[in-house]
DNA sequence: GGTAAGTGGTTTAACGTCGAACCACATCTG
DNA sequence: CAGATGTGGTTCGACGTTAAACCACTTACC
C-alpha cells in the first residue's frame, strides 16, 4: 500500500473528502424535496443566531464565494424562507433575515434529518465524535487563516 | 450559540464540510494548470497500486458515481495520462491503466502539492493529525456501509 | 437454451461551486 | 473635494457531481 510515503495531511484530507461526500449524500436524501444542503445550512445558521446578516458575512461563515451565496440566497428567497432588504446605512449592502416560513421549513427539515444524525451518533459512537471535534475545529480555523 | 442543541454529528459534519472545501481549494491552487483534484486522486491511486482497474472499481474507491468517473477518465485520457482498453474477457468492461506520461504528470503534481501538505503537517501538527486519522477512517468506513 | 435479472459504461439535465469581470457605493488620502 | 483604493453584490463561463434513463453484455435460473 505504500501509504507511508504520503504525508499524513494527504491521507487525512482524502478521508475527509470521502466523508464529506457520503455525509452530504445522506443529509441530502433526508432533506425535503428541493431543499439543498447549502440552503439548510443557512437556515440553520439563522435559527441559532437570529437577526440579520449580509450575504458577504454569510459567505465568510460558510467559506464560499460571494457568487455562491448570491445563488443560495436567491433560492431561499424564492422559497419564501428568507427576506432580503437594503441596508440604508450602506447602500451597497443587503440584509438577509429568516421569515416565519423559513423557521417552519428549517424545523421540518431538522426533523427529517435528525434520525440520520442520531444513527451516526449512536451507532458510530458519540465519544469518538467528541474526541475528534476539537481537532477538526482547530484544523478548520488553521485552514481559514491561510 | 446554543450549539448544544445540535447533535454532535451535525457539528462534526459541518466542520468536515468546511475543511474539505478549504483543503480542496488549497490543493487545486497548487496543482498544475488544468489538472483537477479528482484527476490527481486517480493518478495517485494508480501510482500506489499500479496495474489496471475498471471505471466501476475506481468509482467505488473514490465513492463517486459511475458517470462522474466516466468524466474523470475521459479527461485523463485526453491528457494522455491514462490508457483505456477493452476487457476481452468481459466485453462490457474497460480497463484503465497509467501511462508513462501519467506517471510523470503525477510526480510533477505531487512535487507542486507537497509543500502545501508539508505546511499543514508542520504548522498544524503531525501528532494531532495522527490522532484523528483512525477515527476518520472508521467513520468513512461506517458511512460507506450504510 | 432462453428469458429474467443484474452489472458496466455512457449520456443528459439539474445543481452548486469557483474565479474573474463588472458596477455601485464607501472610505481613505492628498 | 477629488481621485485612488477597497468592499458588497451580481453575472457569466467552466467544471465536477448526482440521479436517472439507456444500451450492451453477463449471469442466474427454470
Amino acid at each position: 500500500m505504500r501509504l507511508n510515503e504520503d504525508p499524513i495531511t494527504f491521507t487525512v484530507f482524502t478521508e475527509i473528502k470521502i466523508i464529506e461526500q457520503l455525509a452530504t449524500l445522506r443529509i441530502q436524501r433526508a432533506l425535503p424535496e428541493g431543499l439543498q444542503v447549502s440552503h439548510f445550512a443557512v437556515l440553520n445558521h439563522f435559527s441559532h443566531l437570529g437577526g440579520e446578516k449580509s450575504p458577504a458575512q454569510l459567505a465568510k461563515v460558510f467559506q464560499v464565494t460571494k457568487g455562491a451565496m448570491t445563488n443560495t440566497i436567491a433560492r431561499l428567497s424564492a422559497l419564501g424562507c428568507v427576506q432580503v432588504r437594503d441596508d440604508q446605512s450602506d447602500k451597497r449592502r443587503k440584509l438577509v433575515s429568516l421569515t416565519p416560513k423559513g423557521m417552519r421549513v428549517r424545523e421540518e427539515a431538522m426533523a427529517d434529518v435528525t434520525p440520520v444524525f442520531a444513527e451516526v451518533t449512536n451507532e458510530f459512537g458519540r465519544d469518538r465524535l467528541r474526541e475528534v471535534l476539537p481537532v477538526l475545529r482547530d484544523l478548520r480555523i488553521f485552514l481559514s487563516n491561510g
